[in-house]
DNA sequence: AAATCGGGGTG
DNA sequence: CACCCAGATTT
């Protein structure tokens, strides 16, 4: 719609002030969010360990925590590890079994280890300092569109968008677009958008302040805030009414429920461990060793080549059950203390502390290795 | 485009 | 219980 016409319209209704705004194109729209955004950012922007000192190392190593993780999740792990390793040669040569120790709780465990290539890469490639350029960033390891965007902008300045789930909620509902956000069109098409608009000294704080009215006012979960919303007079979703339709997201495929059973098998002071495959789910962590199916007390010795003199105690535990984002894990568990000299090829025996302080065990086992380290035997 | 990859908070 | 989160990578 050209000018004529929307001048057009607006002076042949000047009471429906409505109208005119409703004739804002996209960009235009987005346009006109950016100076409150960051004048709203400048007053409520978190208090949050990573803004302390953003630095290329610091931003990144919390947008790859950030990834599909909340805030307050990120927190204890951030500082820990930052403590743990506090540069990017630290990084680049932490042993993996370390790294993974580190990382223990956080989930996604490829990010732990993209972290490492990519700070091996940085040390070989760039002197070991994070490149100042987005192409550069985004063909790291573990680093997308959405974490070099944010690492570009927030600790180099560069002008690029960074498009996260925050950012395609909040661009959804002020445009009142009723696209599926998780179409890869729709990302793509929103970083065209923002890339067009975006403030070329603060777009840092401009991606920041996106984030953060998705994070605080533009919520997730149940009815944004809008009255406290400084795009309220602009956005569409909320004057439509339209805030609990948008946005539009396609349901997930349901989870597969698999059947397992879990071996808690202590021989005096130690505990039977297995470390998992290097590939697939928790790879490269350790966990307690079990078979898919539910096992009978007969069944569980033989899986772990036991004999019944062996076993000193063979107890059937409670069920469990862990869900994963696509699966969920039905357990059946089996505490069994083993006799000084009995030998099993499922696993390796590893000291009660040893295993507790040096292998990343994940929390899928919490519930059978308590039976292990959280009780006397 | 769809599946894979964790774990925890929230209504 | 279902949904979602400062996504990236593989298939």
């Amino acid at each position: 719609m050209s000018t004529e016409q929307r001048a057009g319209w607006l002076y042949a209704d000047m009471e429906i002030v409505e109208k005119e705004d409703a004739l804002l194109s996209p960009e235009e729209r987005m346009a006109e969010a950016v100076e409150p955004l960051l004048f709203w950012f400048q007053k409520n922007a978190r208090i949050l360990p990573w803004r302390e000192e953003p630095t290329p190392y610091h931003v990144w190593i919390s947008e790859i925590m950030l990834q599909q993780t909340r805030v307050e999740a990120v927190k204890d792990y951030y500082r820990r590890f930052l403590e743990a390793l506090p540069d990017i040669q630290a990084l680049a040569q932490v042993p993996e079994e370390r790294l993974l120790k580190l990382w223990e709780g956080l989930g996604y465990y490829n990010r732990a280890r993209n972290l490492k290539k990519a700070a091996e890469e940085t040390v070989n490639r760039y002197g070991g300092e994070l490149p100042a350029s987005y192409e550069e960033l985004v063909s790291l390891p573990g680093i997308g569109s959405y974490t070099a965007g944010a690492i570009a902008s927030i600790a180099f300045g560069i002008p690029v968008p960074a498009v996260d789930g925050n950012v395609l909620r909040v661009t959804a509902r002020l445009m009142a677009d009723t696209d599926d956000i998780l179409k890869q069109s729709v990302k793509r098409r929103t970083e065209a958008l923002l890339q067009k608009i975006m403030p070329r000294d603060e777009a840092g704080a401009f991606n920041q302040a996106l984030m953060e009215i998705g994070a605080l006012v533009c919520v997730p979960n149940g009815a944004p805030h809008c009255s406290r919303c400084p795009l309220e007079g602009l956005c569409l979703a909320c004057r439509y009414g339209k805030t609990d339709v948008i946005p539009v997201k396609t349901p997930k495929k349901a989870r597969t429920i698999e059947e397992r059973t879990i071996f808690a098998v202590a021989r005096g002071s130690e505990v039977l461990l297995r470390k998992r495959p290097e590939k697939g789910l928790l790879a490269g962590l350790y966990e307690l060793p079990g078979a898919s199916g539910y096992l009978t007390e007969q069944e569980a010795l033989d899986f772990l080549g036991l004999e019944e003199k062996d076993a000193v105690v063979l107890e059937k535990l409670p069920e469990a059950r862990h869900i994963f984002s696509h699966v969920e894990w039905r357990m059946q568990g089996y505490y069994i203390s083993l006799r000084d000299e009995a030998q099993t090829k499922a696993g390796f025996f590893a000291e009660r502390e040893t295993a507790r302080e040096a292998y990343a065990l994940p929390g899928a086992f919490r519930a059978y290795a308590a039976y292990l380290f959280d009780r006397k035997s």
